[in-house]
DNA sequence: GAAAACTTATTAAATATTTAATAAAGTCTT
DNA sequence: AAGACTTTATTAAATATTTAATAAGTTTTC
């Protein structure tokens, strides 16, 4: 058995000890399922391999201590890549979750730059990171658009012909790689190390320009038939008659996006409204964020009205999936306190009492690093059979080039 | 090993013999998961128990002919029980989901009537059907409201003191009780032997007088955190400011049910609209059905309304959940081609189109049985574990109070 | 009408995993 | 400080399950 085939055969306790860091035997036989003796058996084993270590003990909780066992920090690395519309943001990750890298910043229009240069962007990131490529376990691709993981295609953004995005990718850096939506890689980032960690059911808000939605149901990623699960942003929620860029009308977006408060603020300023943002040359939704920090009025009425609006999608969210937490993250979410008033209220008007007394709202602890640490969980979820097919399917197709 | 515990600790292979009537070893290889020769191992361990029968071979695909086997009809028995807000309808299931008795219908009113006449008409059920109680394996109870499933609670109907209604049941009549919101069990129903059988991601609409949802998302049923997801007809989607009878204002179920359907009809009645419906003494919600379905125009624009205030809510859903089949089902399913049309409209209108592609909408072939099938099949799912431990813990109570 | 291809049934060996028992090493109570 | 009680580690035996090989029927092909 080759050496990494050892790692990928016992991926439930790989697994168990990449999200839980240190672990005794009774955790990991807890997390996964399986018989104390058995973990340890494999704990043996893979120690014997130098992939886990063994680090001193934990603390007794009334019998004898347990011995700690961590996964070794650089036996393998993965490599998170991390976009939205105008840039993309990549870091390599070791086997304990800790950014081995800096996070580095390209600037890539998904709309009109082409996949071969994320290609090689990661080709660079990669060389510059003075990683050895054959370390590199895998790829977390994450993305906004339409995201088939299942098919490994983006229906919005970065088609290639006659390929799939994930082929095209892989096939060119030869490290398998695993596509996901950004906002269900929030999701799992956040399910994973966040603060709402191991809990079953979790709605979590991408707060950005648009608002995504990701939803860990049952424990696991929810992604619907086709990938296309959790179009929060484009819920016929309005009768506002205002088209929105799906080129439907009344989308929850048209209302409660950073775009559509940046455009009611101009309005707003055109219409002689009293309000610092009229001090700006250019007005944005970061000016306007910042303007309401700092106590602004209007800002913080633009934002309040807004955050009320995702409050109305959320509380039908609630109705239908009844989920014990709900967390704000992305991007936007560095403000959450702005948008934690109107958002609870708009739930406390329109859910059912019986409902929202069990659903809890809360801010993001991780913060813009959410989609980077789902990024890399998504390559660790991937640990064992769907990783082995895909290194199996590289090392086929370069035999038959080289 | 006792003998129903036998039955239990292969439930694996029974449930799949339940849901698929004759299978073959290979099918019910492909449906467990595990390998031919484990699963003929137990197929033989059960025959020779007498649960299951070899009968006769299955036509070839080209090799040697399989073996049938189905499970032996009369070894147990489930008790189906299927309550709406006025009704409680019963019958005995045989292990190849026969009814093996008349479906017999009580009056039982949830909001005025006690749980102990519950457990009468159960009693005397049981005691008519002729079927022997020691062979009744569980008895599968589904009712509307707010049911909390793993607690064994209903939080709106049927409330006992210091206790579940699961063990005053249970209790009382010494067989295993499983509880399940009826819509809910109506997706069961339609998922296990409905027009979306073996579909992963199915939404489930219980047209009624209200309109239930369930939901069977990546193949098992969602309940959310508290077994309260699937509040459709309570998403605040309309400013109307109808008051609802949950207490909030512009309810779905304010536009859509058949009780909205039912007012709109008598304001326009006494509004002098030219109607069949004036013909009557009492209009109630059949009788607009039944006008509806002999042509009358008003009748028709009524449902037809309503229809499209539902495929509102859906297309909600839809964008929310990407699922492959949307059924109709429940009674009001019976006149399901006067919902399509406008149903698919309004999905037509207000999905983004890259959904809809994926989407189709049917409706169900099981009619008024759905959730008399789904009550069953939820005492099927709990074959294994569950029921084995209710079946202890029924065992322990009887024996300190015999 | 054989040969080839295919599916199913059976067997034996290998592997995965659990259970139960015991030993080792702690904490807590009195 | 002794005894009761916990928790963890180790071992051996039992059970569950899969893999691989082979045999037994059926269909398809030529």
């Amino acid at each position: 058995m080759s050496s990494i085939d050892f790692l990928l055969n016992n991926s439930e306790v790989v697994k168990s000890l990449y999200y839980h860091n240190p672990s005794t035997s009774a955790d990991i036989s807890c997390y996964t399922g399986k018989s104390i003796p058995h973990v340890i058996k494999i704990l043996n084993e893979l120690v014997k391999e130098g992939y886990v270590a063994e680090n001193g003990y934990a603390t007794s909780s009334g019998g004898r201590k347990p011995l700690n066992y961590s996964l070794v920090s650089d036996t393998h690395f993965l490599l998170s890549v991390s976009m939205d519309q105008f840039s993309t943001q990549m870091v390599i990750v070791d086997m304990n979750n800790r950014f081995i890298t800096e996070v580095i910043r390209y600037e890539f229009d998904l709309l009109r730059s082409e996949p071969g240069t994320l290609v090689n962007y990661i080709k660079i990131f990669i060389k510059d990171s003075g990683v050895s490529k054959k370390n590199i376990i895998g790829i977390g691709l994450t993305m906004p658009g339409f995201v088939n993981t299942k098919e490994g295609v983006n229906y919005t953004f970065l088609k290639v012909a006659d390929q799939t995005l994930v082929e095209y990718v892989q096939q060119r850096i030869k490290i398998p790689v695993f596509l996901e939506n950004d906002s269900k890689a929030i999701a799992l980032g956040e399910q994973k190390f966040g603060i709402a960690s191991n809990v079953e059911n979790v709605l979590v808000l991408n707060l950005g320009w648009g608002i995504g939605l990701g939803m860990i149901l049952g424990g696991k990623i929810f992604r619907g038939n086709n990938g296309l699960a959790g179009e929060f942003s484009h819920i016929p929620l309005f009768k506002n008659g205002k088209l929105c860029k799906c080129g439907k009308h009344g989308c929850l977006e048209t209302e409660a996006s950073l775009i559509a408060v940046t455009a009611t603020a101009k309005q707003g300023i055109a219409a002689g409204q009293i309000t610092s943002l009229a001090n700006y040359e250019v007005v944005d939704a970061d000016v306007i964020i910042n303007e309401a920090i700092k106590g602004d009025a209007y800002s913080v009425r633009l934002i309040s009205e807004a955050a009320y609006h995702v409050g109305e999608g959320l509380a039908i969210l609630i109705h239908l999936m009844n989920p014990a937490v709900i967390v704000l993250s992305g991007k936007g979410s560095v403000v959450g306190k702005l948008w934690l008033a109107p958002i609870q209220q708009a739930i406390n008007e329109h859910c059912i009492p019986m409902l929202t007394q069990y659903t809890e709202l809360v801010i993001s602890n991780l913060n813009s690093k959410a989609q980077l640490l789902g990024a890399a969980a998504l390559v660790v979820e991937n640990f064992g059979k769907p990783l082995e097919a895909k290194l199996k399917a590289i090392k086929e197709i370069s035999g038959s080039i080289n």
